[in-house]
DNA sequence: GTCGCCAGCCACACCGCATA
DNA sequence: TATGCGGTGTGGCTGGCGAC
């Protein structure tokens, strides 16, 4: 990330998002997976020498790193901060006038806003219910800023997310991220990350398609119980029976 | 309307690596 | 060692945009 920067830039960073294809690149990877270059160019459709000098430019300029293992070339964004500003950057998008054309596109639409994974927490409707449900059960608290309280320390070492290692890194503990579905904020931060890999290691939630994500129905029975979540709201949007609030 | 510049794209050739 | 595959670099084409 740059810092500090000039008129000139600031336009040049941005410049590097004001284009479809960079900023694809930028969407896909906020699942936070490593992405081939190859893999990249097919999920833009574009060809893979256009994808490799789009990637070059994005890495020069700080919003993506890679590894290279072999022959093969691994992309992913830079740090959460990237992951941040991409997310804020959509939900700041005006909605595209076109609708999705295909049953599929819709489908994958209306998975993206039930629940996905914004770079290493969770988003979508059930992102932002989780971040509710923590305030409203006294997990969190923004009386003085978003802070996690001791209640909510106690509450995640009983699911298994000891606090104190979170501490240990440099990240936030928690903090608001918007969400570009539901236009609200979803909890991101140590605690947002920790929270997202303990809910799958549970088995609360599965990895569906690209980003998406699915809470199983033995997720739906424990977030109702542990956070008091209406597991209507967190049935699988076809089952609902409503389009997304965004495609 | 024409020209020049720039950015984005693709086809192609080439290189490096993995595998049979 | 030969072959196939993933990734890179280069050259040319195209479209958008501003200057004249």
């Amino acid at each position: 990330m740059t810092t500090g920067a000039d008129g000139r830039g600031l336009a040049g960073f941005a410049a590097l998002l004001a284009d479809p294809t960079r900023a694809g690149f930028c969407l896909a990877l906020l699942d936070g997976r490593a992405w081939t270059a190859g893999e990249l160019a097919r999920a833009a459709g574009v060809a893979a020498s256009t994808a490799s000098d789009h990637l070059t430019r994005l890495v020069a300029g700080g919003l993506l790193a890679e590894e290279r293992q072999g022959r093969h070339r691994y992309i992913r964004l830079a740090d959460p901060g990237v992951a941040q500003l991409v997310e804020e950057l959509a939900a700041r998008a005006p909605t595209p006038a076109t609708p999705p054309r295909t049953l599929r596109a819709a489908s994958e639409g209306a998975a993206l806003a039930y629940a996905r994974t914004c770079y290493d927490h969770l988003a979508g409707r059930l992102g932002v219910l989780l971040h509710d449900a923590l305030l409203t059960r006294g997990v969190l608290d923004r009386s003085g800023g978003l802070a996690l309280t001791g209640t909510g320390v106690t509450w995640l070492a009983g699911l298994g997310v000891p606090v104190e290692p979170l501490r240990a890194t440099r990240r936030p503990l928690v903090r608001d991220c918007l969400d570009w579905t539901e236009r609200r904020p979803h909890l991101a931060g140590a605690v947002g990350a920790a929270l997202c890999g303990r809910f799958l290691d549970l088995g609360w939630t599965v990895r569906g398609t690209g980003r998406a994500i699915r809470v199983t129905p033995a997720g739906r029975d424990a977030l109702a119980e542990t956070l008091g979540l209406d597991p209507a709201l967190l049935a699988p949007p076809a089952s609902r029976g409503s389009g997304p609030a965004r495609a």
